[in-house]
DNA sequence: GTTATTTTTTTGTTAAAACATATAACATTT
DNA sequence: AAATGTTATATGTTTTAACAAAAAAATAAC
């Protein structure tokens, strides 16, 4: 559907315009269907994100900077997002030893288990858009929106 | 840049994340920029977008349900959203006579004033990104994103 | 070796989003 | 016209985000 119709535009919008709009109403849709998949889970998609990153770590802990940095949106409140992870025993804090300002979380074996559970329903919902562009599409969409960006 | 690089990761991601990733992070640049037009305002970007539609109702009032259709996010809280618009006295409400239910809500020449200020920034903001393709590019990715949603 | 500066994380406060529930007006049924 | 249902908006409560400022540890300066 076009995003003037999404919006009920009455009137016709220029491309600059339409961009923009098209590119937050389809996070909007990305994000909404993915908060459904997370719901049963009871975790928050800024919660993913980060045991995404504690599992991409590899056993090596991360600390507030290197959580923050790999984020699509740096928060400033990667401790308190930590807080809820932790509550729910999804991972461990502990000061690091050699730097003792630095604090090393670490994602839990049951924090690895509810990314397991959820690694095909996030592939599935992955897929559920780019399957309706061909590989050169999707490829061409990519490299497109990195150009818009242009940074 | 590639979407890889800004969110550092180490791994090679397959195109239907990358493009998901893209999506939200594109979403996020363009916010932060826009926010950063709207700050001197005091304004936030919601109640920039329930203006524009006020003033796109070109003197008829608008409900609240109209208002809601035509924003990108459906918040449940519109109510709330013309409530700050009111404290600025940048929108009118009154109740509807021929439905009491209903809220008519219209912008007022303070709201008028502040967008036409506002309209060189926005346009400058949203052709900011769009002049880094050219105009089969965007037309291109305006249409993928489309394409993308399918729906 | 004490004081200042910088880095890293935390906390406080205020504002906004999310979600459910409530109220009020209108419409329909009996 | 009373009861029931529906629609439109508002309110209460709980989470989450945003921003500033504080605290704690490390580093640098004197």
């Amino acid at each position: 559907m076009k995003i003037e119709d999404e919006i009920k535009s009455t009137i016709a919008l220029d491309i600059s315009k339409k961009i923009i709009l098209n590119v937050l109403y389809t996070q909007n849709v990305i994000i909404d269907n993915f908060n459904d998949i997370l719901k049963p889970y009871d975790i928050s998609g800024e919660q993913y994100n980060v045991l995404r990153i504690l599992r991409g770590q590899k056993g090596s802990p991360a600390n507030m900077f290197v959580i923050q940095e790999r984020m699509l949106a740096r928060t400033s409140n990667t401790t308190r997002l930590v807080d809820k992870l932790l509550l729910k025993n999804l991972v461990t804090r502990n000061v690091c030893p050699e730097n003792r300002r630095k604090i090393e979380v670490l994602i839990t074996q049951k924090g690895l288990d509810v990314l397991n559970e959820l690694d095909p329903k996030v592939i599935e919902h992955e897929e559920f858009f780019s399957n309706n562009l061909s590989s050169q599409e999707a490829e061409q969409l990519n490299s497109l929106l990195e150009k818009y960006r242009n940074k």
